[in-house]
DNA sequence: ATGACTTGCGCGGCAAGA
């Protein structure tokens, strides 16, 4: 029998300014595969030599100062970069691998979903038509009948037991209704959120910003998550938030959540 | 309390984030 591969996602805001934190999660987690979010860096900026030398293959699909996501994996992988469905979207929110694992593969999406505030502006009906072609992938995907997991910063508080202060986020572009109707309309297709998937617990965030002393008050919210096939959801075996890496000097506003995979 | 912080860019303060 396999050991169970551990899948991980973790918005670093920045990889350059995050790199001495990502070598010691790596370290400490070991995970088999990493998907980060909000890079914030082109390709070649990437700190791809650190990285290599932990152990890890490393795809990204970077942007100039903006958003910039990639995997990092033991194993090699094969990645397509970019969301499928607009060829003009020059953003670069989305990057996929196969990942080998034994005799099968098990696909990986870093998914940075788009934050969509203000509200009633362009930003917001990106962040909706980004949703609609992440929902079409994920119909793609699913005919495949493979395991797969869509991880990510999603930018979506699920339900309202997922905030400390629901009241301040109500007209929220990550809690509107439009946005958890189409993140149920995901869910609906047939995936299972890892983390729902094992507690029905409140308080348990994944973000808390960096004003106001949110993190001192435990002021969070959970928006980054991961998504499985039926075929990843038969095999998941535990869900886990580091918590602690928004304890560190200098952290990142948000911390990895990970699963485990039989 | 019209607040509060961190990033990139690039060298002065603005845009973006959530």
């Amino acid at each position: 029998m396999e050991r169970a591969v551990r899948i991980a996602t973790w918005n670093v805001n920045s990889v350059r300014q995050r790199t001495e934190h990502l070598l010691r999660y790596l370290k400490e987690v070991e995970p088999d595969v990493l998907c980060l979010q909000e890079i914030k860096c082109l390709d070649e900026a990437f700190p791809r030599l650190e990285v290599e030398s932990a152990g890890y293959n490393v795809a990204t699909h970077g942007q100039k100062t903006f958003n910039g996501v990639a995997i990092l994996s033991k194993r090699p992988i094969e990645a397509t970069r970019g969301l499928p469905g607009d060829e003009h979207d020059e953003q670069s929110r989305y990057i996929e691998a196969i990942v080998p694992h034994g005799k099968t593969i098990i696909r990986v999406a870093s998914i940075y979903l788009p934050n969509g505030n203000p509200p009633l502006t362009e930003k917001y009906s990106y962040k909706l038509a980004w949703m609609d072609r992440l929902i079409s992938r994920a119909r793609e995907l699913l005919k495949l009948e493979e395991c797969f997991v869509l991880a990510g910063d999603y930018n979506v508080i699920p339900e309202a037991r997922d905030a400390r202060d629901i009241a301040a986020w109500t007209g929220d572009a990550l809690y509107l209704p439009a946005t958890r109707a189409k993140f149920r309309e995901l869910l609906n297709l047939g995936l299972t959120e890892a983390l729902r998937a094992t507690t029905d617990e409140a308080g348990l965030y994944t973000f808390w910003d960096y004003q106001a002393g949110a993190w001192q008050k435990n002021n969070g919210i959970r928006i980054d998550h991961l998504l499985l096939s039926p075929q990843a959801a038969d095999r998941l075996q535990s869900v886990a938030i580091d918590k602690h890496m928004r304890a560190l000097e200098k952290p990142s506003d948000h911390v990895p959540i990970r699963i485990d995979l039989a």
